[in-house]
RNA sequence: CGGAGCGUAGCACAGCUUGGUAGUGCGCCUGGUUUGGGACCAGGAGGUCGCAGGUUCAAAUCCUGUCGCUCCGACCA
């Protein structure tokens, strides 16, 4: 079989789609499971989840927030409280109504024992979060409450994709109560910065901040705030979310407090969110033909050592030889954490472990082999440059230069996600250049195009309604920043300021 | 739930039109030669052809039903 030119077929530009499967399966992050929109997440997928979840947390802590756990089975009842929630996550709710299983007549195993109330499996945790709050909470001086719950959750969806839409998925659920509506809102815009510098320093990810227009604001919400990210089809992925819920759930749940007058009052709830749709969001954004691309900070392994061992005589030396860079790597830090070090000592060809990784992203390479020995040298390559580019290092020399290196991969993706974006968004200000900016070429089989659209709009909901029937084009967010006021090109009508459009996933 | 396609070895697929011993490539195992650009040679293991019924001397192949998957829609903080 001639080698392919890419590691990955068919490419981005060929199948968009198809490109983002092979690169999961080449990378090893995941695979679908026998039960439909379910996934196996393997470890190099689940690495990444770790690294993700370690990050975060640290930065909830730091903001003041404590983890806790919260049941999977919400009563159907407390789903029922909250008129707009209800409608919301009605169509996708996983429900058990048994508890136990009996052989049937013809000797397979039937449910059994129907529970009194049917059990939700919970697709968010406002409702039982809510009620445990309800009993906490007395006075004003047991607010403010600041907990995140990492947990599964399950929105049993039509159309799964990995990672990011799936019927099961990980995520993590803030949830806060507040004694004001000014604390609430501090909450919600404080957490979505949090949500968008992880994205930015960790992720290498450009994302717009804005807030939901009520069409796509989260059921029960006050008001929804997001980050969003393009991908490189050029469609949005919403990354994050961070609902400011007013009254709204306390009101339902019951969470009421004597205040500082002396008077009862609801408090103030915020939720807020990023699931392990991050993942696809990475794997959409960052990689390139030949497999997955991962930024250093977030890379489960940032420096991969392959032995070079040919013959039996030199094998010893080489594999200690290894063993020393990844002690000497591993002493020294990158944006203050432990450089992190893989030596692959697998009895495989050579070529076949160095493709390995470059499918699943390593940032940098390294072959130890006799020749080394002999020179002191290692023989480098980076995930950022053509596969067969590599760079001789002075060993020594190169274990320095290693943070040097890892921070500039960092910096230069995310300038190229940026950069990326930047070209794909146009500023439209006539309702033909939009349609024509949303329309591929090739209805049969459409190309990558479009982008995201940064155009005025009166508010109408109508207009959503009729752009998202005509294009499949949605308001990703209204920006928290803005070039002001306006004219609605789709209805004449002023405009307060600039939205963004795409299409998205 | 509508439209299209597909279910054959761990993976990707051929074989079906015209019924007659279950095939190919990759992967896996063993031995040898190799190894810094995805190795090569030889031998080997691995299958209730999605499931159920029907036609037939004989079904992966024909017929009926059924289940599942993928893609496109509908749906989706």
């Amino acid at each position: 079989m001639p080698a392919p030119t890419t590691a990955i077929q068919p490419t981005r530009h060929e199948d968009f789609p198809e490109w983002y499967q092979q690169v999961i399966a080449a990378a090893d992050l995941a695979e679908n499971s026998e039960v439909r929109g379910c996934m196996v997440i393997k470890p190099w997928g689940f690495g990444l989840w770790e690294r993700m979840q370690q990050t975060l947390d640290r930065m909830f802590k730091q903001t003041g927030h404590e983890n806790a756990y919260f049941p999977l089975f919400i009563p159907l009842s407390y789903l029922e409280k909250e008129a707009a929630h209800v409608e919301g996550f009605a169509k996708e709710c996983a429900v058990v109504t048994h508890h136990r299983l009996e052989a049937g007549p013809d000797g397979k195993l039937m449910p059994a024992g129907e529970l009194t109330e049917p059990l939700v499996v919970r697709p968010t945790s406002e409702t039982i979060i809510g009620a445990a709050y309800a009993r906490w909470v007395q006075s004003y001086r047991d607010l403010p409450i600041l907990i995140n719950q990492w947990a599964n959750v399950v929105r049993w969806e039509m159309r799964p994709r990995l990672f990011l839409r799936t019927a099961e998925f990980l995520w993590q659920e803030g949830h806060t109560a507040h004694e004001t509506a000014a604390e609430a809102r501090e909450e919600t815009e404080r957490m979505l910065a949090v949500y968008e510098r992880f994205a930015r320093e960790f992720l290498a990810l450009p994302v717009l901040t804005g807030e939901k227009s009520e069409s796509e604001r989260f059921p029960g919400a006050d008001r929804t705030l997001c980050i969003e990210a393009m991908v490189q089809d050029r469609k949005a992925v919403q990354a994050g979310t961070s609902h400011d819920l007013g009254q709204n759930f306390a009101k339902a749940a019951g969470i009421k407090f004597l205040g500082r007058d002396n008077q009862e009052a609801f408090a103030y709830t915020t939720s807020w969110g990023v699931s392990t749709r991050l993942i696809g969001t990475l794997v959409m954004a960052h990689s390139d033909d030949d497999g997955l691309v991962l930024p250093p900070r977030i890379a489960p392994a940032q420096v991969v050592i392959l032995p070079v061992t040919p013959k039996e005589d030199t094998r010893t030396a080489v594999l200690e030889a290894c063993d020393r860079l990844a002690a000497e790597l591993e002493s020294r830090e990158f944006a203050g954490e432990r450089i992190r070090v893989r030596i692959d000592k697998r009895d495989r060809q050579g070529g076949a472990k160095t493709w390995e990784w470059i499918k699943k992203g390593v940032p940098i390479r390294v072959e130890i082999g006799p020749r080394d020995l002999a020179s002191g040298t290692v023989l480098t390559a980076r995930r950022d440059l053509a596969p067969k580019e590599k760079t001789s290092y002075a060993a020594t020399e190169f274990a320095e230069k290693v943070p040097s290196i890892l921070a500039e991969m960092q910096e230069n993706l995310y300038q190229r996600a940026l950069a990326f974006r930047e070209a794909h968004t146009r500023k439209i200000d006539t309702r033909e250049e939009f349609y024509a900016f949303f329309t591929p070429a090739r209805p049969d089989k459409p190309e990558i195009h479009g982008g995201f659209a940064w155009t005025h709009w009166c508010g109408d909901p109508a207009v959503e309604e009729q752009i998202k029937a005509d294009l499949k084009v949605t308001i990703r967010c209204l920006p928290f920043e803005h070039d002001g006021p306006g004219t609605c090109p789709f209805t004449g009508k002023p405009s307060p300021q600039r939205v963004f459009w795409a299409k998205s996933y």
